[in-house]
DNA sequence: TTGTACGCGTTATCAT
DNA sequence: ATGATAACGCGTACAA
């Protein structure tokens, strides 16, 4: 690939070693080199447009200034900006920015990390499908530095970058519940990675508070791979039945966008027969007709510190931060109380 | 990195040359060599969890194995899901791919471009921003392998995979006046790239050909840079005055975004009063309570062919495939004629 | 200022 | 038949 202008080639047209190229083209031992020679160096280099090889200067400085980053799926817009931060801030710091999707598939998660490894990233971020543990136990006995992003595994010890899933849930139903929902539901995965369990039990924890009685059948868990029509049967089974929900919070965006459309084609009106509150904003919980209430993670938090751990990370493996973020509930139309107020008058 | 696992380091466990412990690794020569003493360095191997330097690898091969992909914005749902879709193409040629961002800006687009080809990518897929022709020219030039991707330059002879823009804009038009709106204006942008001058002017063709005269105040020129209030001033200058447009067709999601949004908040009833029409499907589409008419883009096709084209390019630099995938009018409620029709009686 | 070893894997050539 | 040697790709950095 190029035309091969290489640091041979200039010293050869230059008349003068491959060494002094180097020197000269990297401003090193600037005061032991003749001025008028670096001129004439600095000049074919300019004349031939070289530029370095990135890969021999890696193999010898065992550097890439790449950063590999695995999410679940790029094309989630949660991800996608998510990742588009990070590759803005890894930027920052002088970092190239190498992606990948797992699909939540350990065979796939691991293909990546092989690859991503043997072109020698100098760092990785990742959001490690469950299963993942001996993976990163692999990678940091390998002493790659390393930060998990979004997950983690309490059997290990790294660094991770996540929010604080059990808070935002049970923040969200006590707001449900303080509107005047008494019924509260929950669509969300059926998943034993942590961060969806937290979100499972925080909903759990603010429903017993508020209820003393639990009623299970109002959280309905459902597969990871979204499923549409396992989806939908789950939010028509939260609405029928002899004690139907009057507010469902769902697990994520994908879940959201199903049980929107399905409620969009039914003749509930939200809020008023039903309020809903999403995890993840996106942006089409504004187009819904009654903008949708939602949590929202702190992006461009999560990406700085992301990126930031991975840096701690990377000049000490042991150096491990945890950062947990705090969550917003933003309180939009889809929960408000003032309709199904009026109606109980 | 890594333990440093080389080559020599199971060399000199199995006492053997490190040339020998290549060639059983990849299986050549295979006839050449002793079973037994191949059998005893697949072993050390394992043992040792040996995996290839792909750095080395790339530098002696010339190849390695990466394709490099730039988009505008990869947070857009739109290039997000492309991205995705080149991803798994690439993947089963077994090709890795690596993104970047452009914004649209030129030398963020130059220097993305100079740390792809430093890191010595096997080839290109670029959505270049406008006035990128010296940058694509000077890639050819350096023979290596590229394909433009929605979008290309006339003056350049390069491989490209684009949808026929003029003809998407001009079905919309012509199916909303079939529908009985008689002032369709549009909102797109003010910008130079021909993909974008094909929407344009597929509108006015239409535009032209189903009124004879045309009225100018009804199409909207804007910034790509999306200003919310930019776009926002122009939807309320094609809903007022003397003949406001009674549909509209929106010039890319970003835009449809930030005008289905207000018109949520008038009092504007879609279709009734407003027929809408979108570039671009996403999720959103689906919620707006009149599910939006939009031109969709064939992703998977563009994805594929994309790469397809990118690997014959490789193949023969001269090799320049012109592939023009036509766009297709997914009709939804959003321009149902019956409302409007209804309240004509 | 320059020669040269080095990083690591590949492959053509040479030696038993 | 089996296996070793060595040059190579390209930039870096230390010794000369």
């Amino acid at each position: 690939m190029g035309k091969g202008v290489s640091l041979k080639v200039i010293a050869a047209k230059a008349g003068v070693s491959a060494a002094l190229v180097s020197y000269v083209l990297n401003n090193k031992k600037t005061d032991r080199i003749n001025k008028i020679t670096a001129q004439k160096i600095l000049a074919i280099a300019k004349e031939l447009n070289y530029s370095t090889n990135e890969l021999a200067k890696s193999l010898k400085t065992n550097k890439t200034n790449t950063i590999g980053v695995i999410v679940a799926d790029i094309s989630n817009p949660f991800s996608a900006s998510l990742v588009r931060i990070i590759e803005n801030q890894g930027e920052q710091s002088g970092y190239t920015t190498v992606f990948g999707s797992s699909d939540e598939d350990l065979v796939k998660f691991e293909k990546l990390v092989h690859t991503l490894v043997n072109r020698k990233v100098d760092g990785l971020i990742l959001s490690p499908p469950a299963g993942a543990e001996k993976i990163i136990l692999r990678l940091q006995q390998q002493d790659i530095p390393l930060v998990l992003l979004d997950r983690y595994f309490p059997s290990l010890k790294t660094a991770y970058v996540i929010i604080d899933n059990y808070a935002a849930s049970f923040e969200a139903v006590n707001h449900l519940s303080a509107t005047g929902r008494n019924r509260v539901g929950m669509i969300t995965y059926d998943a034993d990675l942590l961060h969806l369990q937290d979100r499972k039990n925080g909903y759990l924890a603010a429903v017993k508070k508020t209820k003393k009685r639990l009623d299970n059948n109002h959280l309905k868990l459902v597969g990871i791979e979204n499923n549409v029509s396992k989806i939908e049967e789950a939010l028509k089974e939260l609405l029928s039945g002899k004690a139907p929900a009057d507010a469902i919070l769902f697990g994520s965006n994908k879940i959201a966008l199903i049980c929107l459309r399905l409620i969009n084609s039914l003749s509930l009106i939200v809020p008023d027969d039903l309020a809903v509150i999403c995890f993840d904003y996106t942006e089409m919980l504004d187009l819904f007709y009654s903008p949708v209430t939602y949590i929202k993670q702190p992006l461009e938090a999560i990406g700085y510190q992301a990126v930031q751990c991975l840096l701690q990370n990377m000049g000490d493996t042991t150096n491990t931060p945890a950062i947990v973020l705090q969550a917003e509930l933003v309180v939009q139309e889809s929960t408000n109380a003032s309709g199904k107020l009026l109606r109980k008058k």
